[in-house]
DNA sequence: ACCTGAACACCGTTCAAGT
DNA sequence: ACCTGAACACCGTTCAAGT
């Protein structure tokens, strides 16, 4: 005898990043997130291979609001500007939710890699803005360039590894304006 | 009746660490540690406060041995090759133990930040180069951008993050060149 | 087809009792 | 003074049984 779902994969990805989002990836438990979805958690299974898989959903749900963000960010004329513009939405969405943002760029030994499409199509802003920097030719490790200086700076911030006094602030507009700088400086290395 | 220790704070950390270094932060258990020193479970929380606080043991041990690494690394005269010995030699420490590289930069809601003079030393090297890259004024967040890069450059890789194809140790020299360009083109921003 | 209670093997942590 | 077994409250996960 068919019995109706009583809830959802989308429904279920949504309590997970409620949770993460307010509690950290620790609050992530089965029994939580079928708490949120009104069922036991042995159900979960159904629709999720086990909770690794889980916390996988819930970065790449995060990964696709933070692509569209950046993309969102990105469409003025000047890469310098655009540059600063990506920069700032980056951290902005990072000091949003940094339960969160601290689940995207770190490897976990029992969760999957996230959709390579998404990374993809997150990084896509800063790949464009970096062409436009570096020229073509150099535009994959600019961009990795960039990406990594914003990663571990909003990272470290977080962690609050930055402890050597000064202004944060000051840094950070200090490193986009040296980026911007370095990048356009020509092909020749 | 006093009875003599069975162990010490020093092998519990050292446990910690192997069981971590082995198989990442979350192989370190209670358990596990206290079969590796040769005592029971509960017997360790006559050392160590709880598991965090261990956790937190086994980092700053991390990090001290980091420090000494970057010290060794940056005696040179020119500071552009000194750039590039800390940057490479941090990478090398990271690929080497990836599990602990891992807990290093990271915030986890769990456990308390390391302890800040750890913190110092481990980027002091760091710091001396940037100020005669950057000069005196601009140290500190010279220093920041280095160290965000590299923090994030790293991570990244480790995490499988990079995956538009391309060649990821090009990428790791042309930041390093690139940084070393953009702090040493002067004072004034 | 989906959901559940019961069960299992694990955790971290506390504490009275042993030496 | 240190160590231990027993106990507690939690996990994730499986599975036979219910509808």
């Amino acid at each position: 005898m068919p019995t109706p779902s009583r809830t959802s994969l989308e429904q279920i990805v949504a309590a997970g990043r409620a949770l993460v989002t307010t509690g950290g990836v620790d609050a992530l438990t089965m029994q939580a997130v079928a708490q949120r979805v009104g069922v036991r958690a042995p159900s979960l299974y159904k629709r999720v291979r086990d909770r690794s898989d889980l916390v996988r959903l819930v970065v790449e749900d995060a990964l696709r609001e933070l692509g569209a963000t950046l993309d969102a960010a990105a469409d003025t004329g000047d890469p310098a500007t655009d540059l600063r513009a990506l920069a700032t939405e980056f951290r902005t969405f990072a000091h949003a939710q940094p339960n969160l943002f601290g689940l995207l760029f770190v490897s976990a030994a029992d969760r999957s890699a996230p959709d390579s499409d998404l990374l993809a199509r997150a990084s896509s802003p800063v790949l464009r803005t970096a062409e436009r920097l570096a020229g073509p030719d150099d535009a994959l490790p600019a961009a990795r360039t960039i990406t990594a200086w914003a990663v571990g700076f909003v990272q470290m911030e977080l962690a609050g590894a930055f402890q050597l006094g000064g202004d944060v602030q000051e840094a950070f507009d200090y490193g986009i304006g040296r980026l911007a700088v370095a990048l356009a400086s020509g092909p020749r290395r």
